[in-house]
DNA sequence: ATCCCTCGAGTTCA
DNA sequence: CTCGAGGGAT
């Protein structure tokens, strides 16, 4: 450095030209080849320079000069742009056996060649293309939804590691990929100023980057120290690389950064031993990935496999199951349920997790959220149980904002401002007015509900509407609505009106069992509603009936003879069952004749997992039940037959524990066709 | 009293 | 899907 010195240029342009050219290599020695030459403090000194020089002489200023990372003014929008390659997305695959068959689909394509294939981080941040012009960026854009994405040129420039010319032999014009992200430390670090001031924590590196990179200030994006590396030149079909390995080693001779752990393979299980060893080794890097990327190498081989519309047949993701993920709370907002239930519900940051984007998940009740002590503003960390339902596990303690309060309990209902009051045994707390509109609304959606009354077209849009302006308090106002009050009903058609009152009209000659069921007595559902009317076979014998008679049938306990005891006994029940006799339901139960044909399955027991071809759930538990057979819902000793469809989970490992026959969809239509 | 099987209730997202 | 709890068998 210092032998340089003496032949510097003394003349101020030239001064500035040589300041610039030693801040770009600094750089790319810094970001592409990671063997500084200088520390930070020198190199901070030439940029220092280089500022003060341009301040003296602003005519000096070059558009593609470092110190002009930061634009001018903050942006009023962004533009959309067009891709004129659409950047594609890649399927992913979520453990060996589904990257086994990739690798076969593609040797297939290949006509048996075996391809090379090369590994790349999947880090969590966000994809980016960039187009360079006679070596300057001229443009920045987000995936979006790969055909077109946002402008974010100004904000990108702010990448230290984005270089904004080009070095080497490069082409007139090339746009190149690759994927923004954030730094665990430099996180940290921004948290750490946010807590002092008092500001929300940022959960996680991935977010925070979509963020800055949608900030409209692109001095503050500046303040967001992110990074990026790059793994594709955006080309045709006749483009010059021979391969994916020497794409990347001509990038960096553009001095663009690639990522150092990438690796070539030279079969699928080369590929699976490298997965193997970043899964455990992924926890020591100071960013965050979500798997591996899987590329087939040479170019050759690419151009044989093609793409479908949405991805090449030549890439492939792994991801790592993503058991937990972090987030922030937003918000803790109260629901209301069909019988009361206050129930509090965590409000969090959309956060990606085991293939959906989560924002929602309950809290269950205030006594476990005391115990959580989850508060307003908490990073937080969910799981998905059982794959599907997310739970929040905990907070992180070091990323709790300074005021963060406990929840307060409330202690009056959140939609009605009525009394509330703890169930005496459990842990809920209930809204207590029967006509509070969060419960009517709740109670009506049962109704309505495909297995109670089946109203199509009764959703919650609708029913929202009907409650608020009083048109309706219960279910037998349903049967009340004139053809113009359903009208008059916000984004309601003459024709949808027509439909929905002749599905109200329909719902009247839905059986007995149905319309108990849809009237949400206390520990009555489907099953035992089935139970009740086919004992009573009609709505006046069994409001009649005396509890001790109740408890004598098969099924009915104590519990469920008084509360159903009770319902009956209530005077605004009798009386709304007596409206909805006026109106002409139906009420008694359809037995089954003898005519319905045999009953094949009398007393077996069925249960039914993942998704079927021709069958609804309901539809197939109809089935079941017409050929009288049981259709239960979780596998047991007792359970003679699970009939497994597609995506079957855990049901069908119990199954097989348990040596329960597992039926196709097509052995069960044989065993019921037959009839 | 205790176990096991089910049901009901509350729940999320595409 | 999971939890808690009702109902019945032991």
């Amino acid at each position: 450095m210092g032998g340089k010195r003496a032949h510097v240029p003394s003349k101020a342009s030239e001064r500035a030209a040589w300041l610039r050219g030693e801040i770009d290599r600094h750089n790319r020695l810094y970001y592409v080849e990671a063997e500084p030459e200088i520390d930070d403090p020198a190199f901070d000194a030439l940029l220092k320079e280089l500022e003060s020089l341009e301040a003296e002489h602003p005519d000096l200023i070059t558009p593609d000069s470092p110190t002009q990372r930061v634009g001018g003014e903050p942006l009023a929008g962004f533009q959309t742009v067009a891709h004129d390659i659409p950047m594609l997305s890649i399927d992913n695959t979520y453990n060996p056996q589904e990257l086994r068959a990739f690798d076969e689909r593609v040797r297939r394509g290949l006509g048996g060649d075996q391809p090379n294939y090369v590994t790349e981080l999947k880090i969590d941040g966000v994809a980016i293309s960039l187009r360079y012009e006679n070596g300057r960026l001229v443009r920045a854009a987000t995936r979006g939804d790969g055909e077109r994405g946002d402008d974010v040129t100004a904000n990108i420039k702010t990448v230290r590691a984005v270089p904004l010319r080009l070095e080497g032999n490069f082409p007139e014009s090339l746009e190149v990929r690759g994927e923004v992200y954030m730094r665990r430390k430099e996180l940290a670090r921004l948290n750490a100023l946010r807590e002092a001031a008092g500001e929300p924590m940022l959960a996680n590196p991935r977010n925070t980057t979509a963020g800055a990179l949608k900030l409209l200030d692109p001095k503050i994006a500046a303040q967001r120290k992110m990074d990026i590396v790059f793994y594709d030149v955006a080309a045709r079909e006749n483009d010059v690389f021979v391969s994916h390995w020497e794409t990347l080693a001509l990038l960096r001779m553009f001095g663009l950064p690639t990522s150092k752990e990438s690796k070539r393979c030279k079969d699928i299980d080369a590929v699976l031993q490298v997965i193997e060893d970043w899964d455990k080794k992924r926890e020591t890097l100071d960013f965050e990935i979500d798997g591996l990327v899987i590329k087939v190498d040479a170019a050759t081989h690419r151009r044989r496999l093609g793409a479908t519309s949405k991805s090449p047949r030549w890439a492939i993701a792994y991801k790592y199951p993503a058991q937990v993920a972090r987030t922030v709370l937003k918000n803790i907002s109260v629901q209301v349920g069909k019988t009361g239930t206050l129930t509090p519900v965590a409000e969090m940051e959309p956060v990606p997790l085991a293939g959906t984007v989560v924002k929602r998940s309950t809290l269950h009740n205030f006594e476990e959220l005391a115990r959580k002590d989850v508060r307003v503003g908490d990073t937080v960390e969910i799981q998905k149980a059982g794959e599907i339902i997310p739970q929040v596990l905990r907070f992180i303690p070091e990323l709790r904002p300074a005021g963060a309060r406990p929840f307060k309990i409330p202690s009056k209902c959140p939609e009605c401002g009525g009394e509330v009051h703890k169930d005496p045994e459990g842990v809920y707390l209930r809204c207590l007015n029967l006509s509070c509109p969060a419960q009517v609304k709740e109670r009506l959606r049962h109704f309505a509900s495909r297995s109670a009354m089946d109203i199509e077209g009764m959703g919650p849009a609708v029913l929202d509407q009907l409650v608020e302006t009083g048109l309706v308090r219960g279910p037998a106002d349903l049967y009340g609505l004139t053809q113009s009050q359903l009208e008059n009903l916000e984004r309601m058609g003459k024709k949808s009106a027509q439909n929905l009152g002749a599905a109200i009209e329909a719902s009247k000659e839905r059986p007995l069992s149905r319309l108990l069921n849809g009237l949400g007595i206390r520990h009555v559902g489907g099953h035992t509603s089935d139970v009740l009317a086919s004992h009573y076979g009609s709505m006046e014998t069994l409001m009649e009936a005396p509890s001790g008679e109740l408890t004598a049938i098969h099924e009915i306990g104590d519990v469920v003879a008084a509360s159903v005891h009770d319902f009956f006994e209530t005077h605004e029940n009798r009386a709304m069952i007596a409206r909805l006799r006026e109106h002409g339901l139906t009420m008694v139960d359809t037995p089954p004749s003898s005519a319905d044909g045999p009953r094949l399955f009398e007393g077996k027991s069925f249960v039914v997992t993942g998704t079927l071809q021709h069958y609804s759930r309901d539809s197939i538990h109809d089935r079941i039940k017409t050929l009288g057979g049981r259709a239960s819902s979780s596998v047991s000793a007792a359970t003679d037959y699970l009939v497994a469809g597609e995506k079957a989970g855990t049901k069908l490992n119990k199954a097989r524990e348990l040596g329960v026959n597992v039926l196709t969809e097509d052995e069960f239509d044989a065993m019921a066709g037959s009839a």
